[in-house]
DNA sequence: TGTATGACCCCAA
DNA sequence: GTTGGGGCCATAC
């Protein structure tokens, strides 16, 4: 589809998620009107721009943890990320029941 | 046009 | 808690 309406929208909730929470693929594809669309949303922010302003660091799969190798940059700038803005990471996990945007 | 790959998700054993 | 399989959609070659 490549449809930059849902792209655009895809990057206002991940821009809408709060300090200090987290949350999932499918959960941003559902907002966006697809929950099927979570592979989508990874794929998208994967092919993001270096100087882009998304917090996709709060964009976790399901299981809480990321979703890349932790020998990529990202990872440790997401973990570093969530760290500073109060989320607790447990052995590269963290309790989407807690930090998990609502 | 078709195949292969991916920052995924869900369910069952 | 871990492992395996199936399904979803879009992108790249």
């Amino acid at each position: 589809m490549s449809d930059p309406a849902l792209n655009e929208m895809i990057w206002q909730i991940v821009a809408s998620i709060p300090p200090g929470k987290v949350a999932t693929y499918g959960q941003v594809a559902a907002l966006a009107g697809c929950p099927n669309h979570a592979r989508y949303v990874g794929s998208t922010l994967k092919k993001l721009p270096k100087d882009t302003t998304l917090p996709w660091h709060r964009v976790v799969n399901a299981k809480g943890e990321s979703s890349f190798p932790k020998d990529s940059d990202g990872y440790k700038r997401q973990l570093a990320r969530l760290n500073d803005e109060g989320v607790s990471f447990r052995n590269g996990k963290l309790s989407l029941s807690q930090y998990g945007w609502v």
